[in-house]
DNA sequence: CAAAATAATGAAAATGGGTTTCACTTTCAA
DNA sequence: TTGAAAGTGAAACCCATTTTCATTATTTTG
């Protein structure tokens, strides 16, 4: 039932995961802050560099992928999958959307061949207003 | 000959936007210390802080761009043009490229759209091995 | 042209997210 | 049981960015 990431168990660490998965299973982004308000309500004496630990923990074994959109906060989804996608973020309310879109995908290998770019990684980010947002505008 | 932008005539910042346009004109992407040191080559006794605050001033004044890839840096590219690109970064030695790609951007279009989302900004980058870095390797 | 008003400047301090340190605690294997 | 190894958290550190404030440069005004 407990993640064994180190070699040793910890309750705390522990309780960091069950809350890592039950905040970002919906597919939410969470930010290391958020996570540690979180955790802090299953254990109160579990501190900041704990959660910040665990979170390099699980992005260095794979379930959590760190992310850096453009408000300077790195940002933490769960990735039980393993398909890589893209992100709309809403400039208005924050909420992260994940997508894949195989044409865009195409393409961007494309684009990088044609300019002799070896790519091994990329990143697309679309800001604007979410569907729920652009009404309240 | 000299930008106005604010409401009093300055040699320094004359230097640093002489300066930013000779070191970004080819397309570069400069931090804000490499412009510092560019700058400091024309008028020494420049400050780091006037060279920040120019380069808020030329992004306020839509001449200059910032960007944040993943190496924690700002970089501010030179904008003459108006026109929308994308980069590619090669992670071995931090040359960065642009393009644009008419059928990325109609199909970034079109996948926001298909989510109810309203698009009002983007962003793509293709990570990897430019070029020359690719043989060396 | 001198003096007052206003803007620009740079050194230094503050900010803030991220990361490391270190003394202490917990876990586990022998 | 016990001590070596791993985990923990408070505090310190890091470092790019941003703000502050006393000083300097530029412009305006009398």
């Amino acid at each position: 039932m407990s993640l064994q990431i180190g070699s040793k168990s910890s309750q705390r660490r522990d309780a960091i995961i069950e809350a890592f998965k039950s905040c970002a299973s919906g597919g939410r982004h969470v930010t290391v802050d958020e996570l540690f308000e979180e955790a802090k309500r299953a254990d109160p004496k579990i501190g900041y560099t704990t959660v910040w630990r665990t979170l390099k923990l699980l992005a260095g074994a794979g379930l959590a992928n760190p992310q850096k959109f453009n408000d300077g906060f790195t940002r933490y989804e769960y990735t039980k999958k393993e398909h890589h996608h893209d992100h709309m973020i809403c400039t208005k309310c924050g909420r992260v959307e994940e997508f894949l879109n195989p044409a865009v995908e195409k393409l961007q290998n494309q684009v990088a061949k044609s300019h002799g770019f070896t790519m091994v990684n990329h990143k697309m980010e679309l800001y604007g207003y979410c569907k729920r947002c652009k009404c309240k505008k």
